[in-house]
DNA sequence: GTGAAAGCGCTAACAT
DNA sequence: ATGTTAGCGCTTTCAC
């Protein structure tokens, strides 16, 4: 098959020691040496066995990244910032979607294929803590997004309430008082719209307003057909909101679609807010206000803290788990604001 | 570390072989020992190392997949429904984005990390013929999309020059004449929008018309953005188009925001066609027609492929390169439709 | 049917 | 500064 060291070795009349240390640019070696070297490994085209090294170090230089779904559009851009991020520590990136079942998030986490890679990023939507109690043999872990975990990891994630507030103040602000929240889920207290949805609680209450729990729409998943439906459903109550704010820009795009084939206008009827910032919010025929994770800085983070975590396994004492909050910002556009002539 | 072959021959009191013998279902292995060696490998909770294995074999089970930009939906589609393709063949893929450089498009195609793979599905825009010539040390390759290629390779693509020709023919059929088409680029014959902008041709001439060539937009890229930009551009005629058919749908969505944004009515005004299904285009304030590729027939086909050229590679006489035509449909949606009440 | 030993390509000790 | 050797965990002849 290919060249390997020893090959390189015979060719240029050295060591395969000698030839390993040019490669790994060991500095103890005579610049005549290297050049020789070098020219045997240009003239046999070598390239380093990468199978062969990461079987020696114990390393892949392979991470996974699995998230719910990659045809939300949140998830691809969060992917694609992670593998630029990671591409930083020469690391690649070993996509997996995770279908939000918890069955294969369980998977995922319990280290599937862990023998292939280094690290996990794993952004969970159905996984619950207990089922990230025992992990053995599985490789280090960085969680990434909303859901909150009882377990010892590093968890990236912004402040989702504060987000949230901040986006139902906005519409508070903006006059409305009826404000709906779309995309909860009815199972579970710990659901991944917990956070925004006390945020959005908190913010009415701080307006000297009570929360209308009849407001808050369940969804299915978290698409644009859930939006859809969750909001059609809304408007059939005969108090209808005037005032929408979704768990994530696609419910909210659905939400609008429905309100545009009923007649409604957004935002004189309804002013809606998602979540996300998905590049499709600034060009539907109303562009979305939405709040918008720092994308790069979350993919960053969560690289670099995989990182550390996979440079200390197994050594001295790993740092205790931490929870790491980028930025993010209130982006106002046309769904909340006065439309256009 | 973890449990080796070797601490579960012990256990079982067999030798190495046994145990790989149990572990890859060789067949002459005595019930006995099977079960007394399946007892070992539960206890001690061993897996194989795949590093270890893929060294020996000379295979790594992975292959990569690499688009030019997650961001767009319909990589994200395609990568997603690829990963379940390469998933019922047991391997696993590696996802890279080439940001539609072709300086990227060539290293990926000239095996970078080929070291870790099996092989390679590209998915190229920029890349040209000539960089295709030689691979030396590259793994086998599978290409997918519109651009065509003068390279010994499969090509997975659909019917494009049909596809655009059932687009546009659809545009005469509802009464148009003035049909723009959006997303060419000026430098070269090649290409992307090559075959997509004769369709476009072939279907006005064959309706008996002269393909008017100062309809044809160009665009920087392939985003919403391009699309509004050239959109734009097209409007500030004196003689505007009655229809657009874009190379994509992005394009056509950044369009249909221009045209709203001048107060124009879709399809009333100006009909649209895209070309994708990005599932966005299901949802827009006016739904977009669009040219739907089958897109898990494409992976598969894809995958399929690949799986073939890697079994033969280095061995029996290689089968000679295929170019694979999926199938695809024309959505008539509200773009182009009388529109709702 | 099972075992012993060689070796995939590389790096890390230990020599020199 | 460079060479020698062992071994990462596995599969694969080739014996028995």
């Amino acid at each position: 098959m290919g060249v390997s060291l020893k090959d390189v070795a015979l060719r240029a009349g050295v060591s395969v020691k000698t030839v390993s240390n040019v490669v790994n640019d060991y500095p103890h070696v005579t610049p005549g040496t290297r050049r020789r070297v070098q020219q045997a490994i240009d003239e046999l085209g070598y390239r380093p066995n990468l199978t062969a090294r990461h079987l020696r170090k114990g390393r892949t230089g392979i991470i996974t990244l699995a998230v719910p779904e990659l045809g939300n559009p949140y998830f691809a851009e969060v992917a694609g910032a992670v593998i630029d991020a990671a591409a930083r520590h020469e690391l690649t990136v070993l996509l997996d979607h995770t279908a939000g079942l918890r069955e294969k998030e369980v998977l995922v986490s319990q280290g599937f294929r862990s023998h292939v890679i280094d690290g996990l990023i794993l952004s969970p939507i159905r996984l619950e803590s207990e089922d990230l109690l025992s992990r053995p043999e599985a490789p280090p872990m960085v969680l990434l997004g909303e859901r909150e975990y009882d377990a010892p990891y590093d968890h990236i994630m912004i402040d989702n309430v504060g987000a949230a507030r901040s986006a139902v103040r906005h519409l508070l602000d903006i006059g409305r008082r009826r404000i709906a929240f779309l995309g909860a889920r009815r199972e579970s207290a710990r659901q991944p719209a917990h956070l925004r949805l006390r945020g959005w609680r908190e913010a009415i209450t701080a307006a000297g307003l009570a929360p209308d729990e009849s407001m808050v729409a369940a969804t299915e998943g978290y698409d644009r057909a859930d939006g859809a439906a969750a909001m059609a459903a809304l408007l059939d109550r005969e108090d209808r909101p005037d005032a929408v704010f979704a768990y994530n820009d696609l419910i909210a795009l659905g939400a609008m679609r429905t309100l545009v084939e009923r007649g409604l206008r957004v935002p004189e009827d309804i002013a809606v807010v998602g979540f996300d910032d998905i590049e499709e919010s600034r060009f539907g025929m109303v562009s979305l206000t939405t709040v918008a994770p720092d994308k790069a800085a979350l993919a960053q983070l969560a690289v670099d803290c995989l990182v550390e975590r996979i440079a200390v396994a197994g050594g001295s004492e790993p740092p205790s788990p931490r929870r790491i909050l980028p930025g993010y910002r209130l982006i106002v556009r046309e769904s909340t604001s006065v439309r256009r002539s």
